[in-house]
RNA sequence: GCGGACGUGGCGGAAUGGCAGACGCAGCGGUCUUAAACACCGCAGAGGCGACUCGUGCGGGUUCGAAUCCCGCCGUCCGUACCA
């Protein structure tokens, strides 16, 4: 695409020989600060965008998925701001949590102390990254005035029954002593912080009821500018099944007996069900249980309890189907029949209602259990043309579509097709409901750790649980606490802290220990930036109106469950409070790959295979590094990290500079025709549409790929006639507005270099001019059979007729059409021929 | 097992139905230099002296034309997992 321009002469030197990246960002640091040029106002005459990228850890230094992660965000939002737009790119700290108590631990300081140092040492480190952020609406999760409002929020959710305190089986992990979400759980029992082995404890603990935003948050998912494997992955976690609860009686003429009670995403195949099976976990084993079978039950109970979680997390398809049968029986609710009740530990209490009807014949699971233990098999759908199924014989389940035997008044009804007949069916005779269960449950909140947000409650032997008024937030965490961890909140020996009177009778009282998870922090914090100190709410309704929702939010593949969807959670009940107008936080979401190291694994402190920054940032200054980073590959891609590429995005750098160092002594006569001129103004304006297209699109590796290019040929031509023009002056403005965003310190020097006393980053993006895009002549690429074998010079709107003519001039094109007449001809008009013979 | 993504020179990658390998790194040749580094100018998928032939994981298909679409396989990565 690149046209010759018109070739200069060498000199010998190296270009941008005068330029000292050190120098130039020092220099443009102070500057910008003091003209406070990042400083974002909320109202002008501009529309505002909100571009969020996820808030660090302040884990103490930036790192090169740092720099990944939020210098490319950076040049976006310039972009934007270039675009016309009031940017606010604003910048906080996820500063609760583990690793500071840990380190705090380690190196015997206060976590409030590291904390705060290494929030210090990394705003540092943000402004040589050369970054837009307004640091006048920083946020820290530790700092009360931040917290008192999670604890503000999670007031308002106890009020309206979304917080609730519950007993039941939770995950811990041992190493960090605390119990984690469900969510925080990886591969079915690795700590989602330590990576330790979780186990399952029965605790009291606090919950969040998002499970009563399961259906909206999956609908309204489906609507947002988000990658679609994030939005596969909530839909898959949220785990939508429709079906039917059954009624199962119970056998034995036990009259105060509740029913068992199934959910099925197969109802019609309950004439087929020979068995239930119990988690073993289920309330009804107890009376279920008859009292020969008492002590089996009894040590299978307790083994699944302490093996069982291990055990899945380790488990395949394969694994033998134990089970124990209790002596009791239930009433198959359409046939009438006794079946009996085994316990078993496929079945999980934590899902529908730990209970299934099992039918052998029909899934996959009943199918090995029942050959297991020798139950029987009842085949009722049976395949379109094949021999009736035999349930004895028959050598694994049937899963596929088919038409309903064996099953009474259903009998014949197509399956899947007919499902909803057999539902009215279950509805209308008093067998069960239509019923909709999700995987999600409810977010586990509690955390026995010292660093996080004190849950406002306090406990009263006479009231209960009695909330914290509003009056007396925050509830100050207190510095003067043993961390330590042992299991408790290291907040139960603070004497001071736990011994408070109860806010309704005055009676003693004593505070909740536990502290909140940190993704409460940042299921929010974004709302803060628009109002970080305001001390009467959590945010200024007008100010949250007039930024959010947030336009573009940026940050790691790893948070596509957590993080994302409390956020979505919490924004749905700020809505249904009344604080905010919209139920979706993130209109557009872009998310950048991992950067791995050299050898393709996961960069990582303790292994030592992270790579600092700053070396590289001394040898090629913060330009080079962001340009790297981002001509790497795709954003969105990541990849293993390697330095070799960078010494091209400085050569670039300096090519550039030297054009514009040209440039700048040449004073520009009036148009006229020089030969390159019209050429020099196509690629400008060529360069100006890839790069916005490109910018449109967050494909920044082309982006770059179509700045070098424009720069290389700037440089080949800046000391010909062409270099006099006005026509050359445009494109080498050009060239440093496009520049701006992805090199903002050495743009802004060669923007004064130009004469300018403003800076590049207020100035308006140039717009691809079409008329300047029009081309004097094409190239058509001839084909015959599908080969090109030659490629002619046409006339822009050239037709058929005279792209066929040109095309038999060319002798090639002979040679290989052999005489023959075309059969056929295909014309891409201005492109391409294809002479089919 | 299920779901999703991906597979292109020595390397990172570009091209999403129309010239495969843009751009960059590394490499090679030349210029400059006492020499080197830097820089600049050029070369560069493989084979062939050449006209040409072959070439985007493998096998098939659709099409005038396929890296791109479809089917089957192999491999890598990510997610998820006894979800009834």
């Amino acid at each position: 695409m690149v046209e010759t321009i018109v070739r200069g002469g060498t000199t010998g030197d190296r270009p941008g020989s005068n330029y000292d990246p050190a120098a130039v960002e020092a220099r443009w640091l102070a500057r910008w600060a003091e003209d406070r040029l990042y400083h974002v106002d909320d109202a002008t005459d501009r529309p505002n965008w909100f571009a969020l990228t996820m808030y660090p850890y302040p884990s103490g230094i930036l790192h090169m998925g740092h720099w990944y992660a939020f210098s490319i965000p950076d040049a976006f939002a310039r972009y934007k701001r270039m675009r016309g737009y009031n940017v606010m790119f604003p910048m906080g700290f996820d500063a609760f949590g583990l690793p500071a108590e840990n380190a705090a631990i380690r190196n015997n300081i206060h976590p409030a102390i590291w904390t705060e140092d290494n929030i210090a040492t990394m705003r540092i480190q943000f402004q040589a990254m050369g970054t837009m952020i307004d640091w006048d609406r920083q946020v820290a999760s530790c700092d009360p005035e931040f917290y008192r409002w999670n604890q503000w929020f999670f007031l308002r959710m106890l009020e309206r029954g979304l917080a609730y305190r519950s007993n039941g089986a939770v995950w811990w992990c041992p190493n960090d002593q605390t119990v984690l979400a469900n969510e925080q759980v990886l591969d079915g029992n690795v700590c989602e912080r330590c990576g330790s082995e979780v186990i399952r404890r029965d605790l009291e603990q606090w919950y969040l009821r998002i499970t009563d935003y399961a259906e909206e948050l999956l609908r309204e998912a489906e609507h947002l500018d988000w990658p679609d494997r994030v939005k596969t992955m909530q839909r898959n976690w949220i785990g939508r099944s429709e079906g039917a609860r059954l009624r199962f009686a119970l056998a034995g003429g036990q009259a105060g007996d509740e029913p068992l009670e199934v959910f099925t995403t197969h109802p019609e195949t309950v004439w087929g069900a020979t068995f239930m099976v119990l988690a073993p976990e289920h309330p009804a084993v107890v009376t279920l249980t008859s009292a020969e079978r008492r002590t089996e039950i009894d040590a299978y109970v307790e083994r699944a309890k302490n093996e069982t979680e291990i055990e899945r997390a380790s488990l395949d398809e394969s694994r033998p189907k134990t089970g124990v049968f209790t002596g009791g029986h239930a009433v198959n609710p359409v046939t009438g029949e006794l079946i009996p009740v085994w316990i078993a530990d496929y079945v999980l209490m934590g899902y529908g209602t730990g209970a299934i009807m099992a039918v052998p014949a029909h899934d996959a699971r009943d199918f090995a259990f029942a050959r297991a233990h020798g139950l029987p098999v009842r085949p009722v759908i049976q395949p379109d043309g094949a021999d009736p199924l035999d349930g004895g014989s028959m050598p694994g389940p049937y899963l596929g579509p088919g038409t309903m035997v064996n099953s009474g008044p259903i009998d014949g009804l197509r399956m899947p097709d007919q499902m909803a007949a057999v539902l009215d069916w279950v509805e209308c005779n008093g067998r069960g409901h239509r019923e909709v269960t999700y995987r999600l449950r409810d977010w586990l909140i509690s955390r026995q750790r010292y660093w996080g947000t004190p849950i406002p409650v306090i406990y009263c032997q006479d009231c209960g649980i009695v909330p914290v008024p509003d009056a007396d937030l925050p509830v100050i965490l207190p510095l003067d606490a043993e961390f330590t961890p042992t299991g408790q909140s290291p907040l139960v020996s603070n004497e001071a802290f736990v011994s408070v009177p109860c806010p309704a009778c005055g009676g003693p009282g004593r505070r909740e220990t536990d502290t909140m998870d940190t993704f409460v922090d940042s299921s929010w914090y974004w709302y803060r930036y628009t109002s970080p100190h305001l001390d009467i709410a959590p945010f200024d309704a007008a100010l949250v109106a007039a930024w959010t929702p947030v336009n573009l939010y940026c940050g790691g593949i790893e948070h596509a469950i957590l993080h994302l969807l409390y956020a979505r959670f919490w924004t749905k009940v700020m809505r249904d409070l009344r604080l905010i107008d919209h139920g979706e936080p993130f209109l557009r979401l872009r998310n950048q790959g991992m950067i791995l190291s050299a050898e393709g694994t996961k960069m990582s402190k303790s292994r030592g295979s992270q790579v600092g920054p700053d070396e590289l940032v001394s040898a090629h200054g913060a330009d080079a590094l962001r340009l790297h980073l981002m001509y790497l590959g795709p954003w969105d891609q990541g990849g293993p990290w390697n330095d070799r590429g960078i010494t091209g995005m400085e050569r670039f750098i300096r090519r550039a500079y030297q054009v514009v160092e040209d440039g700048a002594k040449v004073t520009p006569t009036a148009d006229a025709d020089r030969g390159g001129e019209a050429a020099i103004r196509r690629l400008t304006h060529q360069t100006i549409a890839k790069v916005t297209a490109d910018m449109e699109a967050y494909q920044v590796n082309t982006m770059v790929a179509a700045l070098i290019e424009f720069a290389n040929a700037l440089f080949a031509g800046r000391r010909g006639e062409v270099a006099a023009t006005a026509a050359w002056r445009e494109a080498v403005e050009t060239l440093v507005l496009l520049m701006a965003p992805s090199t903002p310190f050495v743009a802004e020097e060669m923007w004064s270099m130009l004469g300018n006393t403003d800076s590049v980053h207020t100035r308006d993006w140039p717009e691809a001019n079409q008329d300047f895009l029009r081309v004097t002549e094409v190239e058509i690429v001839v084909q015959v059979n599908g080969k090109v074998r030659d490629r002619v010079v046409a006339e822009p709107g050239a037709d058929e007729a005279a792209a066929v003519t040109l095309a038999m001039a060319s002798d090639r094109v002979r040679t290989a059409v052999a005489g023959k007449a075309p059969k056929r001809v295909v014309y891409v008009p201005g492109k391409l021929v294809n002479l089919v013979v």
